[in-house]
DNA sequence: CTTGACAGTAAACGTTCGTTCACCTATAAT
DNA sequence: ATTATAGGTGAACGAACGTTTACTGTCAAG
């Protein structure tokens, strides 16, 4: 068997561990390993484990159980648009990491919420976006944020000057909200997104 | 011992059991639950999880394995700005998603990069932005894509016309291409994402 | 040609797993 | 006052797990 052939078959391998993975949401076990490879021996996956491992395509507990490593993650990170493209080298396994881990802190203390006005379409939050939101982080100048005032919900830049609150969409067509009574802030957005299909 | 008491511990050891599984990756075994929600017998944790199972908040294989339920997903949905807030019945453990499948749905495929030009700004995608790239879905009129025009990458709305293939900028200030030779189509973009810190 | 590394089969082993049984004790409902 | 029901202890059991040891064949390099 000449080398090409041992990678590609290794790839494979992986890449069946990965859609495992994806699809139950564990870990395969040595035997459901083996069947999906071809193996049947379970020493022949202890041997293909402990390589992955050394790949950092997946890890060991403590306790000696396997957790997923580099395919845990789903995306892979490339180049930058109009910096070049990386071509050739697309196919690399490194590099990868979960939306999810990229975009929550906190899972207990976010949410999301689907915004519906055009008050910060300049900043690039188009109605229909999702914003990713978080309770416990401390608004700070300069966020944006989801505020209560008087009874109403709304997405907007918040300016602090001192005791000075503000809320400053960013469509110049809506006027700056000074709040009267009483400001209640929800959380701070840490994230948009925006799906196509 | 009082009914909101129960209710309390049921949420925490359900918190506890989504701690475990977003920090290691995988779902604990009936010991470790017991472990962690202080019970010594195995039956007490038997019974704990096949009502969280009910619940909804874990499920298990065809092979009567563990694996998450509502808990796998990170963040919680609620509704809508600017359409109400939902203030009181914020703690639901229902309607949870995670983003990773929200966003992706080929992670072979799939791949993430960063935007630099602003000549996708006014659809919304400001430099910064990482945008959700899918190989292998087929580039429909309409769709923003990446693109190899003339050996420079570039992202663009798709405009389509029969045999006739224009790259439109959202940004009226850049100017449509029409490739002369040779047109590369890397990859449709599936979703917009820009985290704010 | 020989040697060493690699990938696999096969069998055996102790551990841990999830399940089940019998029993106990509070709270909540009748 | 009595009865269910929910939540827990403790022990026992077979099945599945990951590990280990011993052996085999197959390339590639020396």
């Amino acid at each position: 068997m000449t080398k090409d052939l041992r990678e590609n078959r290794l790839k494979a391998r992986i890449r069946d561990i990965a859609d495992f993975y994806h699809h139950k949401g564990r870990m395969p076990s040595f035997s459901e390993i083996g069947g999906m490879a071809g193996i049947k021996s379970k020493n022949a996956v202890y041997k293909l484990v402990n390589k992955l491992e050394k790949l950092k395509v997946l890890a060991r507990d403590e306790r000696g159980r396997l957790i997923p490593g580099s395919i845990a993650s789903s995306v892979k990170i490339l180049g930058t648009v109009e910096a070049g493209f990386p071509g050739a080298a697309e196919e690399e396994l490194s590099d990868t990491l979960s939306l999810d881990d990229l975009l929550v802190k906190n899972p207990q203390s976010t949410f999301m919420l689907k915004v519906s006005g055009y008050s910060m379409s300049e900043a690039g939050i188009l109605p229909g976006d999702m914003v990713i939101v978080d309770k416990k982080q401390a608004p700070k100048s300069g966020d944006i944020v989801i505020a209560e005032v008087d009874s109403e919900w709304t997405i907007k830049y918040l300016d602090k000057k001192g005791d000075d609150v503000t809320l400053i969409p960013a469509n110049p067509k809506f006027t700056p909200i000074k709040p009267k009574k009483e400001l209640k802030i929800a959380g701070v957005v840490t994230a948009v997104i925006r799906k196509y299909r």
